[in-house]
RNA sequence: GGCGGCGUACCCAAGUGGCUAAGGGGGAGGUCUGCAAAACCUUUAUGCAGCGGUUCAAAUCCGCUCGCCGCCUCCA
């Protein structure tokens, strides 16, 4: 298995540091506001790697945190009127509602910030012990200056930071680049003891805080997103570092962003949609799969163009899962008559023995793609060029045990692949609700199934006329018609 | 200004030295159908921003140019 690892900027084979456990830590949100879809993409990105490691039989303790103290969950409070911790609370909470809709497992571990003052106030006083941090007027400050490989995560060095000229000014810092370790707060603010007096954490130093004490001093992979790079994941290493006197994290991960109009989704741009938002649009399948259908470094470009062709990429999973579930209850009827002898010459053996090949070397080549890098874009090629020799299979309308256990086992690979991305979940059945709800259709069941019985009359008196006014009538409502032989099938037009 | 990334068909998107450049969407034609839908088939990049170079061999490596983006400040 390869990992791209943002410290050394290549693709490196992946080797735990205890064999096949895996100790992951990946960077949660600030709870002061509503996640939007771009925090999306972090999390189903994570959950995504985790599943497969696990998938692929590793050990892993995964540890994803919450910031729940922090100068914009104080100025939220204050905004709002309201006790700062109401606000963490009020957002972790949408977030765990945010994340259960979006198929996002819970981490094994989730710790919070002010639940670790005390970790984190023996490695600022360790800190400042070693040498590497120092007190100005009840705050603690890292001193950059003392950790040469500063720098190192994000491959710049302080004079080219120097020279970007925009750096906080604070009279109290050696150095500009000097960080906060411990900050003193403020009258009003909230507050825990500490050697130098009432204060808060500075943001960097609660991760290096939990990761230690749920991981270890040094643990494999450390992930986020890419935005985290400079100054957070930096400054961590340099604090924990600074403080173990060992390598911190193995393999450093982070995701591309989710871009608008080729910019940056953010909060500051405003150019943002809330994952309560697009979840009003669409099912939370669609928002893996098109976050699942771009590498995960990429930028993805956020649009409803987008979202429809996941939406349609899905629907086209869950019309081919009815084939197959169609098919296999039929020949389960059938199974104890005579298989029906292949159709003439070698035609139908050949597709046969071509869509076994295809069934048989899917599993390899989805973890393949799957163990380079986690490439879940190539993987979903995958599965839908499967899903392409399946149909085709079906087309060929083979019969007998063999095409029995060949489709059967297409579905299981189907669902595994789909397990480990988390999608696919439904019954087609469910699809189509899903489908009813987000696309708003102005129709009860019963009212379409009226439709189309009173279609069916039509039909049985030749009326075609009268049969195709009432197809574009439900048509226009989003709601396709299927003539089958054994009566009329509706689904609602995805995309 | 410093550092980094990206540019693959009409659109989205894999592919980072070597079989015919995955997959999805869209377009065109076809099979099937009362008509459709779904599905399948054929077709839609002798070429991977442009120009040079290295190599027996490059979308893939190197250089330059153009365009876009990110980080350097809170940010997934």
């Amino acid at each position: 298995m390869r990992i791209y690892n943002t410290l050394t900027a290549e693709k490196e084979d992946f080797v735990p540091l205890n064999k096949d456990r895996v100790n992951m830590y990946v960077c949660g949100v600030t709870v002061y506001d509503s996640c939007h879809i771009g925090h999306a993409r972090s999390a189903i990105v994570f959950d995504v790697i985790q599943r497969y490691l696990r998938y692929r039989g590793f050990k892993v303790t995964f540890v994803r945190n919450f910031t729940d103290i922090d100068d914009k969950i104080i100025n939220r409070a204050k905004k709002e009127g309201i006790p700062w911790n109401e606000v963490a609370r009020k957002y972790t909470e949408e977030f765990y509602s945010d994340m259960d809709s979006l198929g996002v497992a819970r981490a094994d571990i989730e710790p919070k910030a002010t639940e670790h003052i005390k970790e984190i106030i023996e490695i600022v006083t360790g800190l400042i012990d070693k040498g590497y941090a120092y007190e100005r007027d009840g705050s603690v400050y890292f001193e950059v200056n003392k950790f040469p490989d500063y720098g190192k995560l994000s491959k710049r060095d302080k004079e080219d930071m120097m020279a970007g000229a925009r750096v906080e000014v604070n009279e109290r810092k050696k150095d500009p680049m000097d960080f906060a370790l411990w900050k003193a707060s403020k009258e009003g603010e909230p507050f825990w003891e500490s050697p130098w007096g009432k204060g808060r954490p500075g943001w960097h130093i609660e991760c290096t805080a939990m990761s230690i004490k749920h991981l270890a001093e040094s643990f494999d992979i450390h992930g986020g997103g890419a935005d985290l790079i400079f100054p957070h994941h930096e400054n961590e290493i340099a604090q924990s570092e600074a403080f173990t006197g060992k390598p911190f994290v193995r393999y450093w991960m982070h995701n591309g962003f989710i871009t608008i109009d080729k910019e940056k989704m953010s909060k500051s741009l405003g150019n943002f949609f809330t994952i309560k938002e697009v979840l009003e649009r669409y099912d939370p399948e669609v928002v893996r799969f098109f976050i699942l259908s771009t590498h995960y470094r990429s930028p993805i470009e956020f649009s409803d163009e987008q979202l429809k062709e996941a939406e349609v990429s899905i629907d086209r999973y869950y019309t081919t899962l009815t084939r197959i579930a169609e098919f296999l209850s039929m020949t389960h009827s059938l199974e104890n008559n005579p298989p029906i002898p292949p159709l003439e010459k070698g035609g139908k053996g050949g597709f046969e023995k071509a869509f076994e090949n295809t069934v048989n070397s899917f599993r390899e080549k989805f973890q393949t793609a799957m163990d380079d890098d986690f490439n879940t874009a190539l993987g979903v090629g995958h599965i839908f060029e499967l899903i392409r020799e399946a149909n085709k299979y079906l087309d060929s309308k083979p019969s007998g045990q063999k095409a029995k256990e060949l489709v059967s086992k297409t579905m299981e690979l189907l669902k595994e692949a789909g397990s480990v991305l988390n999608i696919f979940r439904k019954t087609p059945d469910e699809w189509q609700t899903a489908l009813m709800r987000t696309k708003k259709i102005p129709l009860t069941e019963t009212d379409m199934l009226n439709r189309i019985k009173a279609r069916e009359e039509a039909r049985q008196k030749k009326d075609w006329a009268a049969a195709d006014t009432i197809r574009k009538e439900l048509d226009e409502k989003g709601i396709i018609l299927e003539d089958k032989k054994d009566g009329t099938g509706w689904k609602i037009k995805a995309g």
